[in-house]
DNA sequence: TACAATTATAGTAACTATTATCATTATTGA
DNA sequence: TCAATAATGATAATAGTTACTATAATTGTA
């Protein structure tokens, strides 16, 4: 198996992931990060946030309207989706551990995991109608 | 604004669609629909879904592996995603209406409803380890 | 039934997001 | 310092979806 090896531009894209309050996707991240290496390449940003995904440094969103946007808070929480302008926002809303099970009353499978999209108008949006 | 035409090729996708117990792509739309009309266009299946998706009279299901998937049910309900094969079933669980306003509790901005997709195994995989 | 207006189609090209390839560069352990 | 190997940048390739356009189908009216 590879062993993982250290690098500059993987340490500044997961620097970025972390400092920043909204949920970039990788064009983004791209755009942030080239301030500092200017020539990376985009294959590498997306190589390197799919691996801090697998590695469950990074949470994956991947929204309706075709957007997948990353997110550098692990614990698991749920997301908003903007209807209007598409931005991604944190929800504080304790996690419900027991809906797992109660899915699977009624399932010929096994339950593992739930994910859970709110939708509607962010604040940002209200304002400007 | 333009007014709806009827066509054979869009009664017969939202046939299918509605006749099909799983939850369909475009592609999987498009092979069997191709059995009535051999030279259906994949740009007319999409368009039809998508249109079918916006009258609300399919559902569009957006999962993390990329796939997108189209139901003929349109009351609102969960659904499980298998994380071997990818498939996408139906759950039987109650429609959790009140967690909207739960979740809005804490958030400057308006929630409408939400999305929730259950991960974990499918029957027809755990046979086969 | 015939006709005109308009929408939908098939076929194809174009586009977007993402992944694969590969020669070169960087990291690591001895 | 050096050898082994992983990571990078640049580019090509891919997959899924949408856009374009000439032709065909549908619809309302006479």
């Amino acid at each position: 198996m590879a062993t993982l090896k250290y690098s500059r531009q993987r340490e500044s894209i997961q620097e970025f992931l972390n400092a920043s309050c909204d949920h970039p996707t990788a064009d983004d991240v791209y755009m942030n990060v080239r301030q500092q290496y200017p020539n990376i390449s985009l294959g590498t940003v997306y190589r390197n946030l799919n691996l801090l995904a697998e590695l469950g440094e990074a949470i994956k969103i991947t929204t309706p309207n075709g957007g997948v946007h990353f997110d550098g808070r692990t614990e698991p929480h749920y997301h908003f989706c903007c209807n209007e302008c598409g931005n991604v926002l944190d929800l504080e809303l304790e996690q419900l551990n027991c809906i797992n099970e109660a899915a699977g009353k009624n399932f010929d499978g096994v339950i593992e995991s739930h994910e859970m999209l709110f939708y509607g108008t962010c604040k940002d949006c209200l304002k400007q109608n």
